[in-house]
RNA sequence: GGAGGGUUAGCGUAAUUGGUAACGCACCGGUCUUGAAAACCGGCGCCUUCGGGCUUGGGGGUUCGAGUCCCCCACCCUCCGCCA
């Protein structure tokens, strides 16, 4: 949620960042929706000052055992009308919230314009695309061939967008959660959290997963509880509407879950394989920080991800989202694309973000500087997609008998297995 | 699922059976001190157009006025049942 002081003062930064996004809000209505506001809960304030006023006078009068009764006639009115103000308030408050709710937050100067992904920028490209003397399959033919893999019997069990794996293939999965987890907590300075992996509607809202995006989760029958789409909602709701003590600030966390997503309007989409999954583990890496440090802190965040495809000796590229792709609560994107040889083009496989003071405002979070609150900024970002490091791992490091070699910073993590041959 | 108890500022506790949230600890600032402690003074929830408004888990209701009375909901604790 962007700061309504915002569109009181400077509508025309607002307007120019939606213009940057492609982005239709109209202004002028909430504009005058505040404007209104405004006005009715001055008076609504005013009649609650005169209301406490004579009520004390009440008290003392009865007190000394006078008759209030032309006090308590005026004030029954006041009382009315103060109900009829507060109930308009509440209205137009209501309408307030929902239409600037709708706004997204302001790309930063350093954004790219751009209408869609064709516009984003690459920014830096690490690792050598690795050349094959035989004609490279992809992670489906790979994996189902090693016996680690079986779609089929996902579909059973699931449906489509499901995948199970075995041996190896399990064993791998896991591996690269522990991997990830002890990689961020031990060098990168991050406090590991498991989390619920349902969470409540309240909490769906804050970090701004609803409603806008609740046709993308999946929500259990009984109850107001949904099956988390990233460990980005439960992780910027453990602060929500709290004011945190600024020598506390940055915090930094990790935290492995699993992901659910309906994929709703991806139809045709990377029907294909594990690539899109209504189910995939993530480990996320999240931040709150000072509005001081956030974009150094972006930096800093992105580089902990990358760091884990360099371990794993995969090919990656950073790119920078331009304003048309930008997420809705994002400031500034990197996007790490790593190099899948079965489709002989990068996909993405981190997506690490700069949301400044824009879910922290609608959550709530804040901390205290000097005396007055102030809201602080949150980042997150994959660190990584668990699911398509399989993916990467099984295409790049595939050989020509079929077998997958493992990185090594990977082993210790498999036993000592250095390599995965064909399963039974 | 059943029964009972609870939720007041960071923590711990008050508030005349309705009269407009008090106190202690902790914390911050000041005085004093070589420095510190103690003591004393002030601050110690949020918003504010600086007039004031809001705040007792959340939301309604009754009332001139609700921490207090009524209704709904959430969460926590204890016991029983069930369960990994």
């Amino acid at each position: 949620m962007i700061d309504i002081k915002l569109l009181r003062d400077e509508p025309d930064r607002i307007r120019e960042a939606m213009a940057r996004r492609n982005a239709q809000v109209d202004l002028e209505s909430l504009i005058a929706l505040d404007q209104s506001r405004r006005e009715l809960l001055h008076e609504s304030e005013q009649l609650r000052a005169e209301q406490n006023r004579v009520s004390e006078a009440i008290a003392a009068k009865k007190r000394a055992r006078e008759n209030a009764d032309e006090e308590v006639d005026a004030m029954r009115a006041v009382r009315d009308r103060i109900k009829d103000l507060e109930e308009a308030v509440r209205d137009l408050d209501q309408k307030l919230r929902q239409g600037l709710l709708m706004i997204p937050n302001l790309p930063d100067a350093s954004v790219p314009d751009g209408a869609d992904e064709s516009c984003n920028a690459v920014v830096r490209t690490w690792g050598e695309i690795p050349e094959f003397s035989f004609e490279p399959a992809d992670h489906v033919d790979v994996g189902t061939r090693l016996g680690i893999l079986d779609l089929e019997c996902a579909a059973k069990l699931s449906g489509a967008r499901f995948s199970l794996q075995k041996g190896a293939g399990a064993r791998l999965e896991r591996a690269l959660i522990s991997f990830f987890l002890d990689l961020h907590t031990g060098e990168h300075g991050y406090t590991e959290i498991l989390p619920p992996f349902l969470i409540s509607g309240e909490t769906m809202e804050g970090s701004g997963q609803l409603p806008k995006f609740a046709e993308e989760a999946f929500k259990v029958e009984k109850r107001d509880l949904w099956l988390a789409p990233t460990a980005e909602v439960p992780l910027t709701n453990m602060h929500r509407d709290e004011i945190l003590p600024a020598d506390r600030l940055p915090l930094y966390y990790t935290a492995y879950t699993p992901c659910f997503r309906s994929e709703a309007g991806s139809h045709g989409k990377d029907t294909r394989g594990m690539l899109r999954q209504h189910q995939f583990n993530k480990v996320e890496l999240y931040k709150f920080t000072t509005p001081e440090t956030s974009w150094d802190e972006l930096e800093k965040l992105t580089a902990n991800a990358e760091r884990v495809l360099q371990l794993l000796g995969l090919p990656y590229r950073v790119v920078a989202l331009c304003t048309g792709d930008l997420g809705f609560g994002a400031a500034k994107t990197y996007d790490l694309e790593v190099w899948l040889p079965g489709q002989n083009r990068y996909r993405e496989i981190s997506s690490c973000s700069n949301c400044t003071d824009f879910q922290a405002r609608r959550a709530g979070i804040r901390y205290r500087k000097d005396k007055k609150p102030e809201y602080v900024h949150t980042l997150n970002g994959s660190g990584l997609a668990v699911g398509r490091t399989v993916v990467a791992i099984l295409e790049n490091y595939q050989q020509e008998d079929g077998s997958v070699v493992i990185p090594e910073a990977l082993r210790p993590y498999m036993g000592g297995l250095d390599r995965i041959t064909r399963q039974t």
